[in-house]
DNA sequence: TGTACATCAGTGAACGCGCGTTCACTGATGTAC
DNA sequence: TGTACATCAGTGAACGCGCGTTCACTGATGTAC
């Protein structure tokens, strides 16, 4: 092992991934803006001076969770509003995919929700743009809708909005909702889905 | 001055207001997680062992300040929704009372918005269960609603977790918005106008 | 009303500790010839 | 292919600093008689 060109710097790619893999999982307990470089260089096993070659402060470090936990949020999204659908079995689908989600990113879902609103301004502010852009592509799936002939681009940005937040929304309350209780599980499953049949509902009768 | 009696619980509740208020001032650049008990004591002008006379933690703290801050935005929440209209006037004079409760009490917005997925389990908590009360209390008054006949406990439930999610996330959408820029404040006005139609839209077909 | 004692909110010194950052370094990886 | 030199990811010691918490204290407020 070595001498192969690219070994250098495949093994910094995988330092680095080991700083945000331990920084993503104490982040389960507390918030960006407490989170200490020495706490996360020990958790990922490497010194605490190791840090600086790959990231200013753990505020730097954080807008790049941004976009790992982002890309797997994106993901859902797509796949549960393509294409946009009310039926009731659509949206059992789509609550079901986001529960999906939720138990195979859980630190993903957290931080987001967390930082979203948390104390460190560059990492708001990027999240915040991504939403936007999610915003924007549910928008234009939404646009391809016959059912959206009439609506203004106005319009149809609020709805993705309303649809962006409320996927956010229902991760966030799966994450608080235990594995090992089903019943409390369906019960917000059902809570969600009624709510995107109440969004569907208004969408429905929009332009009456 | 002295000698009345109480002159010395007074003065206690003066010093524990300004840790509230100092803490409550700190917590605009940073999460309640990071936030020290000695940097709110110097902000108080107290001795960092006088913190111990009022709260165990800044966890505590952070729970009190739950009780300052959802009393405010229960106030909001009431006046905004009593009685529950979605008329086009009223859904206006709605988004106004928020957008005024954001410039009267922009910290208690911040403080809720932040923690509410915060670091700090007790606070998360303790502004989850205020949060389900306030629901109540709207449910209630939908309840009241002519338009609610034939409506189920649980729908009415939802839908009114639905307006208060919504409310939250408008007045956080409002605190982001510069109070220089009335133009961005309008634009935010008529989305979240927009939001609450459509909502009510959904509202009023959801038995078709 | 006056006196003697109890209470207790706020103080200030002291502590041990972990923090972020600097610096000169080491040794494996990469490059030029 | 082999050699000599350059690069640079990660190290380990050292620093000054602010942290949370303890403790015995002070002096104004409160209470009993």
């Amino acid at each position: 092992m070595s001498h192969t060109p690219g070994a250098r710097q495949a093994q910094k790619q995988r330092t680095r991934q080991a700083l945000l893999d331990a920084a993503l999982g104490l982040l389960a307990e507390q918030s960006l803006s407490s989170l200490g470089l020495r706490e996360v260089t020990r958790a990922a096993g490497v010194a605490p001076t190791a840090f600086y070659r790959h990231f200013r402060s753990t505020a730097d470090l954080g807008v790049a969770l941004v976009g790992e936990a982002l890309d797997s949020l994106h993901a859902m999204i797509r796949t549960t509003l393509s294409p946009v659908d009310d039926s009731a079995r659509r949206i059992t689908r789509a609550v079901g995919l986001v529960a999906g989600h939720v138990d195979a990113h859980p630190a993903h879902v957290r931080f987001v929700a967390r930082e979203r609103h948390g104390g460190v301004q560059p990492v708001r502010e990027a999240i915040r743009e991504q939403l936007v852009r999610f915003a924007e592509e549910v928008k234009a799936e939404l646009a391809k809708d016959p059912r959206s002939r009439g609506w203004s681009d106005d319009d149809l940005l609020m709805l993705a909005h309303l649809y962006v937040d409320q996927m956010l929304s229902t991760a966030s309350l799966f994450l608080e909702t235990p594995g090992d209780e089903p019943l409390e599980r369906e019960r917000v499953a059902r809570l969600a889905a009624r709510q995107l049949r109440l969004i569907g509902t208004g969408r429905a009768h929009w332009l009456d």
